[in-house]
DNA sequence: TATATTGTTCGCAAATATACGAACAATAAT
DNA sequence: ATTATTGTTCGTATATTTGCGAACAATATA
């Protein structure tokens, strides 16, 4: 009955996953990924919501560590977080890599 | 005002990330990765949730298109959509690779 | 001091997600 | 026919997510 538990890895990447789990917050790390300067109102206008709603998508991603932002009055500037960004590159790259399906024994 | 919707590949990079943002079901995939028998009680064995989620979480990453299942009765059994989880990789290495942040302009 | 600019936060509504036990379905074994 | 095995589905409760407008905060400008 001893149920295992969830690994620190699994849950760092189900907590990344899950903060890129929406379309806004993809577009919104692409556009960021993209830039050099990144202003709120300018990521804003990328996207088709409220922009209480984008803040709101911001914070998510700020929680989740994918970025970061620094007020320069009176506009926000957000960035791509890169160190952890690193990190949900080779987490994914490791959690995507491991699948044994390239031989063709599985489920045929 | 005209704001730019989502693109396929944003609503699809999306539909992964949600798919992985559950610690379940990233230990779901992960199991499953790593087997080439890969029965419903197996996976269930593995985690500290109830069958009836397990089988909920089952379903989601079935509907997300990266596991499929197949009844041999009595027991049913699954595995990674192959073609689904080599698009993902595919998708996922282009979404973080794009970053420009390796050049140190970025936010400093 | 009033006004404009730029974002965040609050309060709310609606939709989804998470989790469980109980009931059920399909087959196999007694 | 009953019982056991293996999972799914149903009903329900609770929590989280998503989205918006309105109100607010901080600063700059007229």
């Amino acid at each position: 009955m001893a149920k295992k538990n969830y690994t620190l890895n699994q849950e760092q990447v189900a907590r990344f996953a899950k903060a890129m789990g929406h379309p806004a917050r993809v577009a919104i790390l692409q556009f960021l990924a993209q830039q050099e300067t990144c202003y709120f109102g300018n990521i804003h206008e990328e996207l088709p919501i409220a922009k209480a709603t984008v803040s709101q998508h911001l914070k998510e991603l700020k929680e989740a560590g994918l970025i970061q932002g620094e007020v320069e009055t009176p506009k926000v500037k957000y960035c791509i977080n890169r160190d952890n960004w690193r990190l949900a590159q080779e987490l994914f790259v490791e959690f995507l890599g491991q699948c044994e399906c390239k031989k063709e024994s599985c489920c045929e």
